[in-house]
RNA sequence: GGAAGAUUGGCCGAGUGGUUGAAGGCGCACGACUCGAAAUCGUGUAAGGGCUUUACGCUCUUCAGAGGUUCGAAUCCUCUAUCUUCCGCCA
């Protein structure tokens, strides 16, 4: 969330923000409820004093009727205007989560067809491998069975494109170690602060992508990103620790409901998947570079992989409530001859940091919100969908690429 | 799941109704000592909000969370969460 003397101070910005990334919230109105929010609280804060005042003359002992009979009556009045007081304050607050994160200068205005291609990497193929038939015809996935056992879109990996997951999983780590990260298995349910926190709709909204759990105030995570931007809550960390760079791995579940079609066949848009994801902690002013660093990562496994691709500067209207600014990496699908998500990396700045606390104490003492960073590092079930179209073999084969090899004893060919 | 105990500032840890926003220690900052550092000594050091005379100002809130008792609560009561130990269960 932002902070409100933050949307006062900077109205035109944080209304633009708004508007291009297609939020309805009307800000006036917020900040007219939390005007009101302040006169309630002037009283409140008032009466408090007066009664704090007469509690302080009473320490010596002696118990003074009028000065007691003068404390019930003030003790009266404040419970109604305390409790008006803390309706107020929540309405506010919830005006404030609708708020999204402003946008950075260099972010594209309009809606997704508006994004930016910033960097294009390798030869797109002409021909590939439809992934789904290469794995079905080797018995490698089981969505049949998937969906008896859980549903449309549940699978069963098996066999060599399983032991494909563990090599790029593998992969994936490596890299994220090479470049200083700490690796962490995370939770793979969340409460819902933790949930609203990180940006996502809560249970009651509509648009909400998550698996609730009933009866409890958790949620299935959908990215490891929910597990890790709680993993600091209401922490306060030292300046010299920054930037903390967390790879964390674990299964997401995502309802994606109405995402079936042409494109999301097989396994590129799947109900649970694996993920390795990175995540950062940082100061302020390193986040920006930060950023880079996140996206260089994904460039170079994806380069090391041999898988083309080009990079996006994701257009406002595309931008989720968090995010700044964020770059997708979309490789070439030689099989729908078009770009294709792979991975995305967000700059999310303090918006994450504000609502789950997350703060650091400056060298000379100060205290402020700690930005916060996400991308993928590899993302198992589309990482396969990208390697078995590119990596497929006339006779039904797969060729491993190189970087794999090590992970997959040295095999030319699964 | 059952029983007992615990939850205080960046961290550890005193504190059972009225100079406690909170002793003491650690850490950190600044200063002294030093060629420099370590050690030592001294001083300072919670966060968040509101107001204005923007001042080393005034004020409110916060001792896990919510509610209650009281003129007054870190301290008493109730519920919830979490942690520890014991029992049960179990990969």
């Amino acid at each position: 969330m932002l902070d409100i003397n933050f949307i006062r101070q900077n109205l035109a910005e944080v209304k633009k923000s708004t508007a291009e990334k297609g939020y309805k919230t009307d800000i006036d109105a917020v900040l007219k409820m939390d005007d009101e929010r302040k006169e309630i609280q002037k009283k409140v804060e008032a009466l408090r004093t007066e009664r704090n005042s007469i509690a302080a003359q009473m320490k010596g002992g002696k118990p003074a009727p009028e000065l007691i009979e003068k404390g019930k009556s003030i003790k009266q009045e404040l419970s109604t205007l305390e409790s008006e007081l803390s309706e107020k304050e929540s309405l506010v607050n919830n005006a404030l989560k609708t708020i999204p994160n402003v946008i950075f200068d260099d972010v594209p205005l309009g809606g997704e067809e508006c994004s930016v291609e910033v960097k294009k990497w390798g030869k797109n193929k002409e021909k590939g491998t439809d992934h789904l038939d290469l794995a079905t015809s080797r018995d490698w996935v089981d969505f049949e069975r998937g969906a008896k056992v859980a549903g449309a879109k549940f699978y069963y990996l098996k066999n060599e494109l399983a032991l494909l997951e563990n090599a790029l999983l593998q992969f994936g780590m490596k890299k994220v170690l090479e470049h200083g990260f700490s690796y962490m298995t995370t939770p793979d349910l969340v409460s819902s602060r933790v949930l609203e926190g990180t940006g996502f709709a809560p249970r009651s909204s509509e648009q909400s992508d998550e698996y609730f759990i009933e009866g409890e105030d958790l949620a299935l995570i959908a990215t490891a990103e929910m597990a890790i931007t709680g993993y600091h809550m209401d922490e306060i960390i030292d300046e010299a620790k920054l930037p903390l760079l967390y790879a964390g791995y674990s299964a997401c579940f995502r309802k994606e409901a109405g995402a079936y079609g042409k494109y999301t066949r097989g396994l590129f848009r799947v109900h649970q998947f694996n993920k390795l994801e990175m995540y950062i902690f940082c100061l302020p002013e390193q986040s920006k570079e930060m950023h880079e660093k996140i996206l260089g990562i994904e460039e170079e496994i994806w380069q090391e992989l041999g898988i083309p691709y080009h990079v996006i500067n994701i257009a406002a209207g595309d931008l989720g409530a968090p995010a700044a600014k964020k770059y997708d990496l979309e490789y070439w699908s030689p099989v729908n001859q078009k770009y294709q998500e792979l991975t995305s990396c967000s700059n999310c700045t303090d918006f994450q940091a504000r609502s789950v606390n997350v703060r650091v104490r400056r060298k000379d003492g100060k205290v402020e919100f700690v930005h916060t960073l996400n991308g993928t590092a590899i993302s198992l079930a589309r990482a396969m969908v990208a390697v078995l179209e590119n990596y497929g073999t006339e006779d039904g084969k797969l060729k491993v690429p190189e970087a794999l090899k090590p992970y997959l004893g040295n095999r030319d060919e699964l």
